[in-house]
DNA sequence: TAGTCCGTCTTGAACGATCAAATCCCGAAA
DNA sequence: TTTCGGGATTTGATCGTTCAAGACGGACTA
C-alpha cells in the first residue's frame, strides 16, 4: 500500500503551494481558472483524499453524525423501522459527505452520559434522536449545549418554548387512510386496536382513525365501542380481536397500531379485513395490508436538516430531500429562520387481509 | 458550555509537562505513584477527554471500526438478526474504547470503492465483514492492503492459504439440535424445509439436521423425501410445507432453515411440529420455537478477535468475551499465532410450536 | 511616474496530541 | 569527591490540514 498522500504531495505535483490545493478543494472560487485545473488533475492523479483527521483538528468538524441503536425491540415485530431508518440515514449522510458514528445506552441518564463523552472525543458535529417520549430531558440538554440535532419523532407534549428541528410521519394520515380504505371496501363497523393511552404515538395513531370515521357518518358515541386498548403484542391482539368479534355488534374491520397487533388478529382466523401499522417483514411474509412509513426519505429529511444547520444551508443538490411530498409545518421563513418541521405522509400497502 | 480542555491545561492544574499527563493515561507505570494521582485528580477536575482527532494524527489510529449496514432484507424476516448483532457489536466496541462507523454499499464493487474511500479520509482501524459468500472479494482485498477485519461468517470454500480471522454460530449444531428435539418428543418422521443447494450457511444446517437423523437410527435412504429445497419466503414455506404433509409417508415433524419458512409451515395449520431457524421478534409473536444464535457474544467476540490484532492482544479486561462457551478452532498457538477461529453454540427456544 | 487596488498565490502559525531525545536528579560505586 | 546509571520528567519536533496575513504583479488612476 503506497504510503498516505498529503496535500503536500499535490502541492509539489501541481507545481502551486499546499494553500492552494486547499482552496481549489474548499474555496475554488478564489483560484484560477487554469490552476484549478491543474490541481484537479493532481489530485486525481495522485488519489488524495483530505485526512478528516487533520481537518477536523484546524475546524472542529468531525462530519460525523451520532446516532444510538436501540436494542432489538422486546415487545414486538417493529424492530425492522428502526433498521430501515438507520440505512437511509447512512445514505443520506453520505451523499452529503457526513458518516453514521453509532452509540448505545440502557437509559436517558445513560445516554446524556454517553453524548458529554462522544463530544469530548469523536466530538460529533449532530446528534439524530429517535423515539423521544414526554419530557425527554435528552432534547433539553442539547439544546443547553447548543449542539445541533434533529429527532425523527414530533416533541409530544414539550413546551413550545423549547422548539427544536423534527421530521416525523403523520400516522394520524395513515390510520385514517386505511380506515377509509375499509369503508370503501363497504365496511361500516371499523374497530381499531391500539396502544394503551398516555403514548404520543399511539394517540395520534387512534385519532387519524376516530376521524375517518366521523367524517364518514358514523355517530362519534359509537367509536367507544369499536375502540380498544392494549399493551403491544401478537396474543394481546389476538385476545382484543376476539373481544370485538363476539361483541353485540361485531366489526367486520380492523385498523391496528402496530403489525403485531394486527398479525394478533389475524391469528383469530374469523371473517376480518386487517390493516397493520409499519409494513414490517412479516406484513410482507403472511399477506397482511399495512401502513408504510417513508423511512428512507424521513432519513433523507432528517439529514437535510441537519445539513440546514451546520453548513448554513449551503449544502450541495445532491444531499436535498424530495420537498414536494413533505409537508412544512409552522410557517417559518424558509432560510435563516426558526427551526424546521417536517411531517411526511405515509402510503398504505393493501394486501390480501382486506 | 465550557472552552475544550486541553492537555497542557491539565499539565498546568497539575504542575507537570504535557507529556507526563499522556504517560498518565498511555503509560501509567513510568509515572512516579504519586505525580500519577495527581494528574488523575486533575484529568477528574477538568473533565479532560483526549481528543481523538488529535491522537489520531500523531498515532494514525482512528478507534474506528467500520461496518455496512445491510438493506432490509426484501426476501424475509431475518433482518432483525443483522440488527441485533450490530447492537451487540456497538456495545463491545465502546466497551474496548472504540466505535463503530456505518457504511453501505449496494455491491462487491462499490463496496471495494467504499473500503478505499473510508480508508483515505477517516481512516478506520478495522471491518466488520457479514455475509461473506463464495469468493468474496472483499477479503482478498482486505488482505492485500494488510487491513485488520473479521467476518461474522465462515468462509465458505475460500481458498485455505487465504486464511482470516472470523465468528460464527454453528448452524448444523443448530438444526441437530432441533431434530433431537422433535426425536426425543417421538416424532420419526422429521422433515428438513430448506433453501436451494449452494448456499454455504444453508448446506451447514441441512448437514446437522441429516447428521442427527442418521445417527438416531434412521435411513439414510430416507432422507431424500423428508429433504425439501425452497427460496426464503413463508408462502413458498407453506407450499413446501403441504408437498411434505401430503406425501405418502407424511412428516409429523419439521426442522427449517428460516423462521420465514417456519411461518409459512405453519400457515399451513395442520398437525404438525415446526422448528424455526434466527428466533426472530416474529417466531416470539407467534409462538414459533426456533434456534437462536448468540449473537451478542458473536459480536463481544468479533470485537475481542480485532482489539487482539489492533492492540497486539495487549487489551484490558473488560473487553473481553466469553471465552469459555467459545470453541476454538484449528490449533493455534494462542498469541502470536495465525488468525483465531471462534465458532459459538446456538441454543433451542421452545415453545408452543413444538 | 508613483500610488492604489485587486486577483492570485505563498508563508507562517495553529489545532492537540504522541514520539523521540534531552535533561534533571538522586543514590550507588569507584 | 567524582563518575555513572537509571528512573522521572521535560523539551522539541511532528502528524496534515486550514486560517490569517503577507507577497507579488499587473492594471488602473491620479
Amino acid at each position: 500500500m503506497a504510503d498516505k498522500v498529503t496535500i503536500d504531495d499535490v502541492a509539489r505535483y501541481a507545481n502551486v503551494s499546499r494553500q492552494t490545493v486547499s482552496n481549489v478543494l474548499n474555496s475554488p472560487e478564489v483560484v484560477r481558472e487554469e490552476t484549478r485545473r491543474r490541481v484537479r488533475e493532481a489530485v486525481k492523479a495522485l488519489g488524495y483524499r483530505a485526512s478528516q483527521a487533520a481537518r477536523q483538528m484546524r475546524t472542529g468538524r468531525s462530519r460525523l453524525i451520532a446516532v444510538r441503536i436501540e436494542p432489538a425491540q422486546e415487545d414486538g415485530i417493529n424492530g425492522s423501522v428502526f433498521d430501515r431508518f438507520l440505512h437511509g440515514l447512512t445514505e443520506s449522510a453520505a451523499r452529503a459527505g457526513y458518516r453514521v458514528l453509532l452509540y448505545t445506552a440502557d437509559d436517558h441518564d445513560a445516554e446524556l452520559a454517553t453524548f458529554d463523552d462522544l463530544l469530548g472525543v469523536y466530538e460529533p458535529d449532530a446528534f439524530v434522536l429517535t423515539s423521544t417520549d414526554y419530557g425527554d430531558p435528552r432534547t433539553t440538554w442539547l439544546l443547553e449545549q447548543r449542539i445541533p440535532f434533529v429527532t425523527f419523532g414530533r416533541p409530544w407534549g414539550v413546551p413550545p418554548d423549547q422548539d427544536y428541528p423534527w421530521v416525523d410521519v403523520d400516522g394520524a394520515a395513515g390510520t385514517a387512510m386505511a380506515t377509509r380504505h375499509l369503508l370503501d371496501a363497504g365496511h361500516r363497523r371499523i374497530g381499531f386496536l391500539g396502544w394503551p393511552e398516555g403514548s404520543g404515538v399511539g394517540d395520534d395513531r387512534r385519532a387519524g382513525w376516530a376521524r375517518a370515521l366521523t367524517s364518514a357518518g358514523i355517530d362519534p358515541s359509537e367509536l367507544a365501542e369499536l375502540d380498544s386498548r392494549t399493551t403491544d403484542g401478537a396474543p394481546e391482539g389476538e385476545a382484543a380481536a376476539h373481544a370485538l368479534l363476539d361483541a353485540d355488534r361485531p366489526v367486520t374491520g380492523l385498523v391496528c397500531v402496530s403489525d403485531s397487533l394486527a398479525l394478533g388478529a389475524l391469528q383469530t382466523r374469523r371473517r376480518l379485513s386487517v390493516i397493520g401499522f409499519d409494513d414490517t417483514p412479516v406484513a410482507r411474509a403472511v399477506g397482511l395490508a399495512s401502513v408504510s412509513q417513508p423511512l428512507a426519505e424521513a432519513a433523507a429529511s432528517c439529514v437535510a436538516l441537519l445539513i440546514h444547520s451546520l453548513d448554513g444551508g449551503s449544502n450541495d443538490a445532491r444531499g436535498r430531500t424530495n420537498a414536494d411530498a413533505a409537508e412544512r409545518g409552522s410557517a417559518d421563513t424558509p432560510s435563516e429562520g426558526p427551526p424546521t418541521h417536517v411531517l411526511l405522509q405515509p402510503s398504505l400497502v393493501p394486501r390480501k387481509s382486506v
